[in-house]
DNA sequence: CTTGACCTTCCAGTCTCTGGAAGGTCCATA
DNA sequence: TATGGACCTTCCAGAGACTGGAAGGTCAAG
């Protein structure tokens, strides 16, 4: 299979492909003798996990720790839970921070008429700052 | 007033002033005789203006067009409006992705025994993927 | 045999900084 | 006056995760 259909049939692109490869989040595919990629049904599943894994917002390199846990048969499930959990915490904090971010910001548009007058609570808002709350300490 | 001044009291690191610089976000500042920048009032609250955007999650695009619009006194408050309130949309977009990826997740990591056992609902999801949800189709 | 859709590599750009090296400056103290 | 340490300067490189484009080779259909 050359990289256009396993980028069809794993949902990663092409140029994500080779950028994988280029990496070494995934071993060199082989090729065949005019020089493309062939990739093995078990290189899609591989190719599948990590579209998934990606798709679950680990970073790059946590997916290369799954991809090892996942070859590794005799891990412990802990192992992986640990970092599962761990970037369920990361998600949760970035969650909370953008929830902080919206709130002063939402706060700061309902105040602004939003009409032709140049008078504007949202500017204000961001050069003086008084009313700054969360995403303003957050920083 | 000198860089390191400037980023204390503004909030904005030394080398982020410079970065800021460099991309035309703040046109050059003053040169003291040995070459040291220096920096007005102004200045300080332009670098104060541009932290209160950034914390708010404003690409630095759209800093860019805020500090257009903080200095013109004749736009209309609809135009900061409008930018605003993309950027809230952005933020609610951002949020609820996040919020797929953690349900999904934390779905897989509540049916995880988390021991020393190699068996693993995680690593099952991931690979397997029947039971995936939104931050699946999301991708 | 030509055409068009694929494939290859490599370089550059995105975005927002951040770290580090090499070297100049300023100020206070000995 | 010398010296030390804390500042400042520039420039280059790297982070993370791709993405676009150019230049050129290959494959399959008509």
């Amino acid at each position: 299979m050359n990289i256009g259909a396993a980028a069809k049939s794993s949902g990663v692109p092409a140029k994500t492909i080779r950028y994988y490869e280029s990496i070494g989040l995934i071993p060199p595919a082989h090729r065949t003798e005019s020089g493309y990629r062939d990739f093995s049904k078990i290189e899609i599943d591989t190719l599948r996990f990590i579209q998934r894994a990606r798709s679950l917002g680990f970073p790059v390199k946590d997916v290369a720790k799954l991809l090892d846990l996942w070859h590794d048969r005799s891990r412990a499930s802990s192992d992986v839970k640990a970092l599962a959990t761990g970037h369920v915490e990361a998600i949760d904090r970035k969650i909370s921070e953008l929830h902080s971010m919206r709130d002063t910001l939402l706060h700061l548009v309902t105040q602004c008429h939003g009409d032709d007058r140049p008078d504007c609570p949202i500017i204000d808002g961001i050069a003086g700052g008084e009313q700054m709350t969360a995403a303003d300490i957050a920083s």
